[in-house]
DNA sequence: CGCATTTAATAACCTATGATTGTACCGATC
DNA sequence: GATCGGTACAATCATAGGTTATTAAATGCG
């Protein structure tokens, strides 16, 4: 099972051979594609959602005056799925933001899939829960911490939500946002996410170079962060992924 | 029709007889609540979800510090649905900001409806859709909005979604948010709040007096918001709602 | 009706973050 | 190995918004 988007969906609910089979069919075809390239633009007509199988993608907003505000990012695993869902218009631009391998999933060919297994519908929706629950914990960390604390929230977050499809090796794992990507996660700017990064180098809490990045110490991370992982974790299997998760960090 | 949240529904799909009496049906037995009780609390097993007939509520987290962030407000017609479907465990605290007129209905028998009525669950998507548009807009405002153009877009958005449950007469409405509320919306202090209130005023772009408010100058207000009600905008027959708003506005 | 509590208004002062600008690095490309 | 575009880093100054405190006005309650 190398499908990271399977293995998002087996996190909400327990699937069956029928089940995974029906989904590995809606995942042939992959597709590589280079970064910066949109996925979906503002206004689109949609009939088909990306999956990323791997890589990493953005969506966002851009105001009048120009900046730009990224709403959410696209892990391996994720999926453009609600708000678009099915037969709409895109609401939002989305952009890789490294070389992905995405698959094109039609709308149609998914409700297929879902009415001859509702288990995928559950699936869909427990992980459309943990997407919304993401948000949530955003508008919390944008609206109510700072600068260092936000920085320290993404990266857990990121780190929890990679090591979910097995994209974390040890403490370490790939993440290619520059620091204005960054910036425009966090509602701040490129100078002032330069300066909270040596920061926390400084205080030996992270390495990151060449879009490799190392948590040398999560539990002081977790610490300055407020971070608490239960809103990530899903009902029952994964729990235990978490509850290991932490043990090791402690 | 005075019930919102069928109201809410229909905006997101064409709905017939049968599937208008079991959405009724399920909204049998409303209860009254008086402000400042709980809905749902952090933790919770969920069995059942809100929905608001009447008044107002609001989803929050508290930090560590004590700080609070409300990441959604429930007003007419929405529910406490997602995050919580079905049989999961409540991933913040919902509180009453009014006296409300709620129903509680029970994820078992939503989706027995959505089993006999599939349009009810394509509306239930639908709304969730306008959902997670709105969470998006709430990290924009935060993140990359001034205080000034944040109050603003939100005046707006209230506006624009009350009035889509016909709760707004010409451009005034019940608006029960102290300025305490507003502050943990927006991500600001009660003390900026004031000023930018006052501000708001002094320009006669508003008049907000004991829980009424009423947008003066709308145009002007969307001008300094950049507010654009496209994202709040379902499919079909709403659309016409709103063109019929924004000329008024014009 | 009067008391208690919440909410609103305002002021004075302070700090985290933004804005601006310049430099230095690093990895690709030819 | 020269050039170039994207990053990263540094230093300085400016300001939006935070903090704390006080008073006034509403609002609810016994």
């Amino acid at each position: 099972m190398s499908n990271p988007f399977l293995r998002r969906l087996m996190h909400a609910t327990d699937l069956g051979r029928p089940e995974i089979d029906a989904i590995e069919a809606l995942c042939r075809q992959p597709r590589d594609i280079a970064a910066k390239k949109y996925l979906a633009r503002d206004g689109d007509d949609i009939v088909s959602f990306p999956v990323l199988i791997s890589g990493w993608a953005a969506r966002y907003q851009i105001l009048r005056n120009g900046a730009r505000q990224i709403t959410r990012l696209l892990l391996p695993g994720d999926a453009y799925y609600f708000d678009s869902s099915p037969a709409g218009t895109a609401i939002e631009e989305v952009i890789t933001l490294s070389s992905c391998r995405i698959v094109n999933i039609l709308h149609s060919d998914m409700e297929r899939a879902i009415e001859r297994f509702p288990a995928i519908g559950e699936a869909m929706r427990g992980y459309g829960s943990m997407e919304n629950a993401v948000m949530s914990s955003w508008v919390v960390n944008i609206g109510r911490r700072d600068a260092l604390e936000r920085m320290a929230h993404l990266l857990c977050e990121t780190h929890f939500r990679l090591a979910l499809v097995d994209a974390v090796q040890d403490r370490h794992f790939y993440f290619p946002l520059t620091q204005d990507d960054l910036a425009d996660v966090l509602g701040l700017t490129p100078v002032h996410i330069n300066r909270k990064l040596q920061q926390l180098r400084q205080e030996n809490l992270i390495t990151l170079r060449s879009k490799q990045l190392t948590i040398e110490d999560l539990r002081v991370l977790q610490q300055i962060a407020g971070f608490d992982s239960a809103y990530l974790a899903p009902r029952t299997q994964p729990k235990q992924v978490f509850d290991r998760l932490t043990a090791v960090a402690a």
